[in-house]
DNA sequence: TTGTAGGCGTTATCAC
DNA sequence: GTGATAACGCCTACAA
């Protein structure tokens, strides 16, 4: 069996074997057209015969493209993170491209962990996923030239190609929803100021509301902080209060917190939905399995993944496509005119609303919709 | 503010800039101690004031050190993943090397990828997790020189370095702590023979009944799949029975199927743990939401993830140390000799149980083991 | 259409 | 201790 230690050959060896020029060897690689098929053959069977693959750094080295994409993310084990990653590591596995992943946590010097990324010159563009802080430096970056697309929920988009949802329909939807299972009280928990998404999504609240010719009562209204404590700390202030004010469901702007308020009213006796309906957001794998399973608004974070590394892969291939293979250096003055630089693409996938126990009970046959 | 344009920048232009020769800047980059220190301050000083990092392919190219270390993994929403990612990731945070992650899903031919990872001569490491058909391929390489950790529980560990639990000593104390609640006629689902430590964790539950002074009753075994379904399968295929043949406790082999068997027990009105206990084996994220919240053997995901990368810097470490600069072609005829490849380790990491109502009705006060 | 030759940025081997 | 200089493997004008 040839092809056994593949690796050690260099494209000059390639070119010996198939008695031919190291030169055309790359084109053949390079599917330049100007190679003759034939010639082509011949050498696309020698490169088969002997398992050969290109030196990936000499090949950036040279100029050639990297068939790196950075992934710049939180910590894996955040909720929605190996659903995104999932849809971005399928959608790469059918394409030539590998992942850098950069996992940063939250001690280290964020600002030098991104220089260091790109000064290595290792990627030909970055996937920046829940950047917190970064933001705006990775706006910079993208301003000069970097691919670059966002997945967000903390800052607006705005000034980068950004993938994400609907935050305003989906909380409308999920409002709607428990105004339908005719309730008119209904309570929400708001995530924190810092994230664009709390707002959007408390607007939506609102909004179905007025829609359904309801003021919203501040009474009725929490503040938290995106994580389970948050939603044990509202619960326990709500089921405080005196019995006959309370609402007779809650909408809460994310699942985790969600999952606090359900302990806490296990805990405390108070049942889920009888005596208040519950709605979360996001439709974390958890949520199928809390006690009872929450009705949510389903992220479709697989799809937001995919989608993304689409735009970013388009991008790249749009630079590659565009600019002067080499030595182009494209000096200060210009703001760039390509079509994602001067207008980036903010694309909204749709959501859906996941209904379970938590916000009315089953029942076999489909409410009929007229 | 100087700094900017970090990157554009070469080893040369620092050079210049520091007025020295860049074999000198190179010498001070990799902490060549022959460097006069005087020198080698006034070049850093450079290099920081300009933000300059050494483009990693020129690096490698030129038979530096990679810096970027592979991570072979399925996809990342496989259950275990994200905590044992969040290890891997963190330990490298603090360390100057990058992920490369390849994500196999089940589409592709795996060792054509593998093939390809290595043959761009890239990574300088590579950590394997759950590698299925690969197991023996990675072998192969790891004997090859390359070095290579393996997470896994499919393949018996052998002759590649290895980390995991002891799966017959935690499933040892999962059947005991069943015992010690008091439990005679305790049924197992076992996993798919396939997978080691499937027969692993059934040796470990044989042998805690035995030296109980029970025989196993082949009555009381089932064979499931380790996924969801096969706990439902199995619960099905155990309801069906007339009820005074119910053992009064369940081992099951992982957490998946337990949540299929508790699904299918809430469904048929079958209470846990009052009917039947249940343990079970992973502890992964939704075992502490099921209904009950479920007793189970936790797997240190998260350590054994760093334990590995660990494992492996040390590993490249060692390697770059005994391994003359360059050129050093260690031709074939044999063995090679160094600590980690003559007789590579297999680190187990302890389990706990961790207890929840699936086992037991909870009580506050713990009990009192003198 | 194909081959030749120069260069990409770094490391390592020499002399000095 | 320091500075030239030859690799490293590939890409791409340019010449043939």
């Amino acid at each position: 069996m040839p092809g056994e230690m593949q690796g050690r050959l260099t494209i000059q060896d390639i070119a010996r074997l198939a008695g031919v020029s190291k030169a055309t060897v790359s084109r053949v690689l390079n599917r330049n057209p100007s190679v003759d098929p034939v010639l082509g053959e011949r050498v696309m069977r020698v490169v088969q015969e002997y398992n050969f693959v290109p030196n990936i750094t000499a090949t950036v080295l040279a100029g050639g493209r990297t068939q790196l994409i950075g992934v710049l993310a939180p910590p894996l084990n955040w909720p929605a993170m190996p659903e995104i990653m999932r849809g971005v590591a399928e959608y790469l596995e059918d394409s030539p491209y590998e992942i850098v992943l950069y996992c940063i946590g939250n001690q280290r010097n964020h600002a030098d962990v991104l220089n260091r990324i790109l000064a290595m010159r290792m990627i030909s563009g970055l996937l920046a996923i829940f950047p917190g802080g970064l933001a705006r430096q990775l706006v910079a970056h993208f301003q000069q030239g970097l691919p670059l697309v966002m997945i967000d929920d903390q800052e607006e988009p705005a000034g980068t190609p950004w993938v994400g949802i609907d935050n305003l329909v989906s909380a409308y939807e999920a409002t709607k929803h428990l105004l339908e299972c005719g309730h008119t009280r209904i309570a929400h928990i708001q995530g924190p100021a810092s994230y664009h998404c709390a707002a959007e999504r408390y607007q939506g609240y609102c909004q179905a509301l007025h829609d359904a010719s309801i003021t919203p009562d501040s009474n009725l209204l929490f503040h938290g902080n995106f994580k389970q404590s948050g939603g044990c700390h509202c619960a326990s202030l709500l089921f405080a209060r005196d019995r006959s004010t309370w609402p007779t469901a809650i909408f809460i702007s994310n699942d985790e917190m969600a999952y606090g308020f359900l302990e806490v009213a296990q805990e405390q006796g108070v049942s889920i939905p009888e005596d208040i309906a519950v709605v979360g957001f996001d439709d974390y794998i958890i949520s199928a399995h809390t006690s009872p399973p929450l009705t949510t608004i389903r992220q479709p974070f697989t799809d937001i993944g995919r989608t993304a590394i689409d735009l970013l892969l388009t991008m790249i291939d749009r630079k590659n496509e565009k600019q002067p293979p080499k030595n182009g250096r494209q000096t200060s003055g210009g703001a760039p005119t390509q079509d994602y630089f001067a207008d980036p693409p903010c694309i909204q996938l749709a959501t859906t609303l996941v209904q379970r126990a938590s916000s009315r009970v089953l029942n076999q046959q489909p409410i009929s919709s007229p």
